[in-house]
DNA sequence: GTCTATACAGAGATAGAC
DNA sequence: GTCTATCTCTGTATAGAC
């Protein structure tokens, strides 16, 4: 089996290939304006510009702007899912909800992706009735939650919180202002970080010294 | 004295008085929606609609979109005000910032104004220019900062943790996803307000166990 | 499928009568 | 100061040639 045939094992062909390339780098110019300007803020020529495509060309490939967006949502919520199945399997649950919260707070410091949309934006309702979106995240929801129920259980983390709400906890902070205002204040990004992810946990896990009701 | 020049006393004419009510309805209207639907989609023509006045008329009270949302925000850092300054002095500090993050979370919850603008708005960017704007939210945070130190030299709130930080910590709530997150599945505002709370203070509190470095 | 050029709609802002 | 009617600009989306 020579490298071409290797390389091309469910055989797309070259065109598709460049298509299916072409798709992703929009997705991906879409992610990162989305996450810097919002989505009623960015536009659809600066999506094209940034891939150096023409307007109408992009739209052959999405229906229009919400489509477009929801395409690169979808692409951030695959590559959290993508994380969360690469974890090292040596970490205990605690570990990895650390790990997690990691991840999502350097992907909002950097400029990449955005995950959760702004409540207020067409996009969210866009989101609320797209079947793909929704069954990814409730995977990673369900995901997680038994790394929550496993953390109880341990006695790392706090019992006398609905393990829902220690999941919105973790998650909302990928769109926490917190972070924005501390850059405002010239800290830098390690010491937010570090911070940011201490003051959230640190409300979440079971205390030494705290008494169980 | 009579009624008349009791009420009166500065004497503003009943005009003045009408075109400063006019104002204020204008600002409310403008506060709720900017809570509701977001700086970039509300639009002037609903506020006037919701105030009952044509756009135009709208535009002799602001030059512009932007400084009637300016207005808005400044009108609700103002709220702020009077409630820091209003709050019984029997309170420790403590009591003060579990006070002031409950009035911030209601005020979330209830669909009345917007503290933190969107980051990513045109607003915020007017906001950074605003002289009134920034010195309000200076003084503000400098109340909250001398609670916050009386609170730590109390031991009532973790030391290791620079003032700022918590300052943050606590206004960064009032623009929290983890609300909207929780409505979403189903929670009430009296349980939701409870858990963001507490999983905010605990996260600031010094612990009982807690070994200081 | 990609381009240039254009149609169309929405929303901010203004003109001018009253 | 308030209104109706209008201007203007921007941004989504499409038409039609290649």
């Amino acid at each position: 089996m020579d490298l071409m045939s290797t390389l091309s094992q469910p055989r797309p062909s070259f065109k598709a290939q460049m298509h299916r390339a072409r798709e992703d780098a929009i997705v991906e110019a879409a992610s990162r304006l989305l996450r810097e300007k919002g989505f009623e803020t960015m536009t659809v020529d600066e999506v094209a510009a940034a891939v150096g495509i023409a307007k109408a060309s992009l739209y052959k490939h999405f229906a229009g702007k919400d489509d477009l967006c929801t395409a690169a949502v979808v692409h951030g919520v695959a590559r959290l899912q993508r994380f969360l199945g690469e974890l090292p399997a040596d970490l205990d649950p605690l570990q990895r909800l650390h790990a997690l919260l990691y991840w999502l707070l350097e992907l909002q410091l950097g400029e990449e992706m955005a995950l959760l949309s702004e409540r207020t934006s067409a996009l969210a309702q866009a989101l609320r009735t797209c079947d793909v979106y929704q069954s990814a995240m409730l995977e990673v929801s369900r995901h997680i939650l038994g790394w929550v129920a496993q953390a109880q259980t341990a006695g790392q983390l706090r019992r006398d919180l609905p393990p829902d709400v220690i999941l919105c906890a973790l998650l909302a902070r990928s769109a926490d202002p917190m972070l924005a205002m501390l850059r405002e204040r010239g800290y830098g990004n390690a010491e937010i970080l570090a911070w940011v992810i201490d003051t959230c946990l640190s409300g979440l896990v079971q205390q030494p010294g705290h008494i169980e009701t």
